[in-house]
RNA sequence: CGGGGUGUCGUAUAGUGGUAGUACGCUUGCUUUGGGAGCAUGUAGUCCCAGUUCGAUUCUGGGCACCCCGACCA
């Protein structure tokens, strides 16, 4: 991508009407736009990052067993009503609307009833189970309050994987799994030193869930830190006696230490809450009807985005790690080095790197260096004039500022 | 949802009951080009509706939006 043609562009200035950390370097920087407090629109860069984390989360989904699906937006009341969700008392922070004939609808913020009722047409003996749906899909919340740039809309881009199992040790298995799978997401996202699994109240479905939160002082979520090594934490709500002894654990006084953390995901066990209400069941071994034993996955993946900006970032930009960098280069042109600067790029993106490519010519040195900065991809290779007639490129690590001065063949060797 | 605050070119800001200014950006031209360069040139704005007034961007009322604190956050 030439920045001549990237339609976005930098600014100098941060937004006013921002605080957070995340917000202000992205809409500095050009990767989102502001819509309406809470609601964000992810310009070509952000996207980028966005499918980048998409798709680390999709491969541990579908390595995981699940399988991608799309479900609706718009949601059928009556299949809400069974569950009992539907009032504005069970759920206030849904958006609703209605048909031309007067019908209402909701707007998807969770999709646990219209899944189990689709399912009914697809589960029908043991035999089908377990399965494990999942989609990436826009969710919409009505909150009271949007803050934290994007790591709380009121839309967002969110993973949300389902469980179907035979009975709690299948469906157990599997949860105890996903503990695994979502950490080695985090991991590959750069957030797992950072990263605890909680132990968190289950709801109305069960007596602990598991949420991960990634310690951050932009977080809403305050955790203790129970066990450094196994990264295990309990969420400030549910930190007490009685969760202690429910998962044998002993206190050392000395490392325990409470921290600001963000959710950025979360795994429930549901069991018979869906299936029950909504009457799914499937034919065992021996011919007997059963209901179907349920669990969620949630990963919120414009929050993780937000997540990944707050620790990963210096007071030039962005830092993004490599995993979820819009590109893998961004190469610079200085003065006088058009000619070159195009053949080097051909050369990259033939050789199927990602190349952010600044080839203004009217641009002073200042700018592009600042710009690189600020966009912050790992990698930044340097065409100069005097180096360039030596044969020579400059590579400069965006973390560190290092900058080492290559021949231009053994660039491509090099990364 | 309770409390507080703010709305001025694309962005960040100043100011005023009587021609709305500055910086950045953007246009055009020239000079520049290794850390947001210089000179000149042009461009563009008072959130919406109503009221008071000879005259409202300014005052009053209503609306809308945005921000902050708190509450809320399957």
């Amino acid at each position: 991508m030439r920045i001549t043609k990237l339609f976005s562009k930098t600014r100098k200035d941060s937004p006013k009407d921002e605080t957070s950390k995340n917000a202000q370097l992205l809409i500095k920087s050009g990767y989102i736009h502001k819509e309406l407090a809470g609601v964000y629109t992810y310009l070509p860069l952000g996207l980028r990052v966005i499918n980048k984390i998409s798709n680390i989360i999709r491969e541990e989904m579908d390595n995981a067993g699940g399988q991608e699906i799309l479900m609706t937006v718009l949601q059928d009341k009556n299949i809400w009503e069974k569950s009992k969700r539907w009032d504005d008392n069970a759920v206030d922070d849904w958006f609703k609307t209605r048909l031309k004939n007067n019908t209402e609808l909701g707007l998807g913020f969770t999709h646990e009833e219209p899944l189990v009722n689709l399912m009914k047409n697809h589960i029908s003996s043991y035999k089908d189970l377990p399965i494990y749906p999942y989609q990436i899909q826009t969710k919409f919340r009505n909150e009271l309050r949007a803050k934290s740039g994007i790591m709380r809309g009121r839309e967002f881009l969110m993973k949300d994987m389902y469980s179907f199992s035979k009975n709690k040790e299948e469906h157990n298995l599997f949860y105890e799994k996903m503990k695994e799978v979502y950490m080695s997401i985090f991991n590959q996202l750069g957030l797992g030193d950072k990263t605890y699994t909680t132990i968190s109240s289950g709801g109305s479905f069960s007596k602990y869930s598991y949420e991960f939160q990634t310690v951050s002082d932009a977080g809403e979520d305050i955790i203790y830190i129970i066990d450094q090594e196994k990264k295990l934490a309990i969420n400030e709500d549910d930190f007490n006696e009685e969760t202690l002894k429910d998962f044998g654990l002993n206190l050392n006084k000395e490392t325990l230490r409470s921290e600001k953390s963000i959710e950025v995901g979360d795994i429930y066990s549901l069991g018979y809450r869906y299936s029950k209400a909504l009457n799914l069941k499937y034919t065992n071994e021996k011919g007997l009807d059963e209901f179907v034993y349920m669990g969620c996955y949630g990963i919120g993946i414009s929050r993780l985005m937000g997540a990944i900006v707050e620790l990963n970032s210096d007071d030039k930009g962005l830092v993004w790690p490599r995993e979820v960098s819009p590109f893998d280069i961004h190469l610079i042109s200085l003065s006088k080095t058009e000619d070159y600067a195009n053949k080097i790029y051909d050369e990259l993106v033939k050789r199927g790197f990602s190349v952010l490519f600044d080839d203004r010519q009217d641009t002073t040195t200042g700018v592009k260096f600042n710009d690189a900065d600020l966009i912050g991809i790992p990698k930044q290779i340097i065409i100069g004039e005097k180096r360039i007639k030596n044969n020579e490129v400059e590579i400069k690590d965006r973390k560190t500022q290092e900058i080492k001065i290559i021949s231009v063949d053994s660039l491509y060797d090099l990364l």
